[in-house]
DNA sequence: TGCCAGGCCGGGT
DNA sequence: ACCCGGCATGGC
């Protein structure tokens, strides 16, 4: 069912962007050099600190394995021994290599061709690899393709069904669909916004309790 | 000292 | 279609 937009949620997101905007600036995300590096650290941020990201990319970095080729030659032990900082490193250097193993199995290890193929959906490709799920899919759809898919997470949902814009039990795409339907189709303006919910969400609230005596809601946006 | 962090999968109901 | 346990490190 196709759903109407509407102007007053349409106001509402908009207002939120620009308070969060005034308050943080631009974010300058994705933080990574590369589109590789991007997906990289798409799938190590899996419910992971950013913090021990960064440790386990500069370890990658320094064994020379931040590039599709290298890393799909890698030994897997070689690539979780790296990778340990980011915590579930076994899992994690499994779903590097099923990325690798699809990019080389298909498209010649070329992230031209993978983003130009839309055999069926880019999206749907991504998420049919084993590790890759909705919200590592949008990233890097939005951050390394270039593609106006918004990107939810556990923020997004935990702060915004707070404010009543989305059902406290919804899903990852009825989440998602908040903002696609209300906001232009707009890589920049998605890229900016997600970044600086992440940046917000750090310091929303320390607790997952809905009635958290310490919850910043009060005095948020 | 426990709880939490920019999820996702596989097996069970 | 949900629901749940497992995966694991480092910071506060």
């Amino acid at each position: 069912m196709l759903k109407r937009k509407r102007p007053d949620i349409a106001r509402t997101l908009r207002a939120y962007y620009d308070e969060m905007f005034a308050a943080h600036g631009p974010q300058g995300w994705w933080p990574g050099r590369t589109r590789f590096e991007i997906i990289v650290g798409a799938i190590l941020t899996q419910n992971t600190a950013w913090t021990n990201v960064e440790r386990a990319i500069r370890e990658l970095k320094s064994a020379g394995l931040v590039n599709a080729a290298a890393m799909h030659g890698a030994d897997i032990g070689v690539l979780a021994s790296r990778i340990r900082s980011a915590g579930y490193f076994n899992v994690k250097a499994r779903r590097l290599k099923n990325f690798t193993t699809h990019l080389f199995g298909e498209h010649g290890g070329s992230l031209d061709r993978l983003f130009r193929s839309d055999n069926g959906g880019l999206r749907q490709t991504l998420l049919a690899i084993n590790g890759i799920g909705p919200e590592t899919a949008d990233s890097i759809l939005l951050y390394a393709a270039g593609r106006p898919e918004f990107v939810s997470d556990a923020y997004t949902k935990r702060i915004f069904s707070r404010h009543g814009l989305v059902a406290g039990d919804a899903d990852y795409e009825e989440v998602k669909a908040l903002f696609m339907d209300n906001l232009p189709s707009d890589a920049r303006l998605f890229n900016e916004y997600h970044a600086l919910i992440v940046k917000t969400g750090k310091d929303y609230c320390k607790s997952r309790k809905p009635d958290c005596a310490n919850c910043a809601l009060k005095g948020f946006l």
